[in-house]
DNA sequence: ATAATTCTTGAAAGCGCTTTCAAGACTGCT
DNA sequence: AGCAGTCTTGAAAGCGCTTTCAAGAATTAT
């Protein structure tokens, strides 16, 4: 076809042979200087080197991905490119993957499994050195499979095999910690927005919430507990329906802070204060939880930070190193959404 | 280096190769039929697609890229990967790139033209087969160059050439829009926090705060207008110096949502209610500000329309048509922010 | 019927790089 | 001095695909 994008005529494009035509080496000697490959003399090497930059050669990646075997990019599977929670995880991956002169190739799977398969399938095609799945929904053996001929960073199960590393964050802990806090503050009939039970994650928080009832002794109401599905207006109609429910409470605790959002508009239009008539309690910590009116009290969850140890942990496994990257704990961040109950 | 990462022993990898074989034909006709760049006979075809449907063949996007010259992908430089705004044309570039077979290669310039350089550098080394860029800081000159070679769409400013397409949105008339809304609730002291200089749409913004003003003879008052920088501290601690100036005003406009949740929480921490004590408008109708409390009256900016008009663009482009999409118009979203003004 | 065109097809030459392979230049040893 | 062992280096063979070239088959024109 008309090829002409990147015209020969145009001396636009430096190749590797004119490097060591310019030099007087081989290209062989290029490459292994370029790639570190084997001990070159000093004196090519200056040559080389000044040709490179007296020719402002920038190496062919996609030459090397045939070539070698390596495309020095790393295919990221999210679910939502434009959640807040992922948004700043992908930014964490990118800022550790870039020094290290990887390119993430990000595609999300939209929590669908026959779409996750097919992103992953597409990211092979093309070559990536390394996968990172965050909050996959595949089997825990469908990703062994893949690391055997792929290194694989996942986040949010647990697992272990050769060439697969897993980062999780304890969900458990931290919904303990936010319902303890809410206990704390004198609250014992606190609702729950859960999460979408598809979601390991959103389990693991339900647990860790009926955990710390039993825990005060407080007995666990089930009337208390509405389902949500993580995003605000699913926040939204649950407390709509847990108030239409006449069932009192005195607390929410929702099992994300984009389902808490909706459940603070809820309690707006139903002239519910928070935190005098209604302490509310999200998860999660995104950057806007804390300018919401009133700035709400949540467990953080270190996206950004997470993004930087899956991307960190897939370079150590890429060198052959065995990651030792572990999750920070989380940490209850209490602002003004939550408050002592008043007797 | 140990290349085991597919091996050749494990029979995954099929190439157009063993196709040929199994069908009996030669490389090149394999190749003809998967890009259609000749007729093949019937029976030919058949039997190829036979052998590539028995073979699980997927072709191999890397030597594509380095025989043909066409990657199947698209440079797309966004600011800030984690940015609300900038997700959802994200997601909008993503959903309209995928069923056409290309994908998207993000990166973020962060708001910086060397690093803005450095990336499109780095897409071009990739081969991608087109840029889209999305609210760039690189000159109007050398986004002509790049695309002389590459073709470009750009948003977020007015500019054509050959391989080169623009979309932007009318932020003047957007801003005019909203300053006029509270006019027209019968606002006359209404602050203006401005967006940062250098983005030209932040220019826009003011323009068309200072117009609506004029149109409805109110006198211009700079004592009124406060800098942001566009996210949600700036837009805080522009209300704080507002506050603190002690000059009156009813109204406040945001020259963008994030900076409006700032300012919603500097009114919060005074005791100013929204709307009663002050009503607050903002630009861009994010996902969340339909969930703050109240729901943020504000400017529809269509970010995920934005995306995949950008790359329905870049797709005619590429295919040698002349694209002819143009942006929505701004369209004023009226929520509990804002009210009449009580006499 | 034969000559002039047009189609279909395969051989082969790359795309820009990596990586074996083996030759030649050195080193150190007996 | 002579031979094994170690380094540096270039030639050449790919990686998996596209694309030119030209030959042979099929078609049409004379």
């Amino acid at each position: 076809m008309k090829s002409k994008r990147i015209g020969k005529e145009s001396s636009l494009i430096v190749t590797l042979d004119m490097v060591a035509k310019e030099s007087g080496v081989s290209p062989s000697t290029v490459s292994r200087i370029l790639n570190g490959t084997a001990t070159v003399s000093e004196e090519k090497k200056k040559s080389v080197d000044a040709a490179i930059a007296k020719l402002g050669f920038v190496p062919n990646p996609v030459a090397r991905g045939l070539a070698g075997g390596r495309t020095l990019s790393i295919g990221v599977v999210t679910q939502a490119l434009d959640s807040p929670f992922y948004g700043a995880a992908l930014r964490g991956i990118e800022d550790e993957l870039d020094p290290a002169g990887y390119s993430p190739l990000f595609v999300s799977a939209h929590w669908n499994q026959a779409s996750e398969v097919r992103c992953i399938d597409m990211l092979r095609s093309r070559r990536v050195d390394g996968l990172i799945v965050l909050n996959g929904r595949m089997s825990d053996n469908a990703l062994k499979t893949i690391a055997k001929n792929l290194p694989v960073v996942v986040t949010g199960r647990q697992i272990k095999g050769p060439g697969l590393f897993a980062l999780n964050f304890d969900n458990f802990n931290g919904a303990f910690q936010a319902t303890q806090h809410l206990i704390q503050l004198g609250h014992r009939r606190i609702a729950f927005v859960s999460g979408d039970p598809e979601h390991p994650d959103a389990n693991e928080r339900f647990k860790g919430y009926v955990s710390a009832l039993e825990a005060a002794k407080i007995a666990f109401n089930p009337d208390l507990v509405v389902p949500g599905e993580y995003h605000e207006i699913s926040g939204l109609l649950a407390v709509d329906r847990l108030l239409a429910s006449q069932h009192q409470f005195t607390a929410i605790f929702a099992a994300n802070d984009q389902m808490a959002f909706g459940a603070a508009l809820s309690l707006h239009r139903h002239s519910l204060r928070i935190p005098d008539d209604v302490s509310l309690m999200g998860f999660d910590d995104l950057a806007n939880s804390l300018y919401c009116v009133p700035p709400l009290s949540t467990i953080h969850q270190p996206a950004y930070e997470l993004g930087r140890l899956a991307a960190a942990s897939m370079l150590q496994l890429l060198a052959g190193q065995k990651p030792t990257a572990v999750m920070p704990a989380p940490v209850l961040i209490a602002r003004d959404s939550t408050r002592r109950l008043r007797v």
